[in-house]
DNA sequence: TTTCTTGCAAAACATTTGCAAATCG
DNA sequence: CGATTTGCAAATGTTTTGCAAGAAA
């Protein structure tokens, strides 16, 4: 462990990725900082958001596009991208437990992990597309 | 559709991806075309393996690490890393249909992909790791 | 004072783009 | 011919790194 933990420019990057629902990427929260006045090197925010997403208080994400997006919800959930308007929502259906079994067993693994990204369409862009007929 | 479809170019890249067995990056590819005293374009090749995704010909994957690489084998299936080695092994176990259903409740969207990464240790190295004892 | 952290600029990558030349239909 | 594709170099976007200055234990 560091000597020096939460320092201010962490926690305020904690708070903003915390405070956001859309799963900011680093320039995200680079923009954001600025908005609030503030300013933070680019390359603290880049420590920053690793320190935070090693030490458990951040998960880092890499759903469609370049840049890494980081959630701050850091319990066991994944994430399903809607393929025409690039929303992001939240999956809290657990993974059967029998499903992962059967996939130690087939492989030789023992898992540890679980990064699942799934990409549909949501329901107001189906609703959108599709006008209610008959 | 274009009216130039399999060039020697795609061709050529398409048939290095899929001979490798290890999900190559565009820059495994580049090498390859190297060793074998040929040469393409940078651009070329990023240019034909989007052409080849998008055509269905190839699989992109987003495993760890910046780059992305390409898998030949396009049937349904997932992946999983070694977090110890970085090996990369297939994933054939179907994904439990009852549970994307719920899912489907759950968010609204209507599912059309899913990537699955799953992380964990391979046996070879949770073997080397852990001696037989007892 | 010794170590960790910040800030800044530059570097390192992966990928894309602009444009002229080559190629295919 | 007319559209697509290639090659090259330069641009773009993201993330990392080197190093000096600052802050904390």
């Amino acid at each position: 462990m560091s000597r020096q933990s939460l320092t201010t420019p962490r926690k305020l990057i904690l708070d903003i990725v915390s405070n956001s629902h859309d799963h900011p990427t680093a320039s995200d929260v680079i923009d954001r900082i600025k908005s609030q006045g503030q300013s933070v090197a680019y390359a603290t925010v880049y420590n920053s958001l690793r320190y935070l997403t090693e030490h458990g208080l951040l998960r880092e994400l890499r759903l469609e596009g370049d840049a890494s997006r980081y959630d701050a919800r850091i319990e066991d959930h994944q994430h399903i991208v809607c393929v025409a308007c690039g929303a992001v929502n939240e999956i809290m259906t657990p993974t059967p437990q029998e499903w992962i079994h059967r996939i130690e067993a087939e492989t030789g693994y023992s898992i540890k992990e679980e990064e699942f990204l799934f990409k549909g369409e949501c329901e107001a862009c189906r609703t959108s597309k599709n006008p209610v007929h008959s």
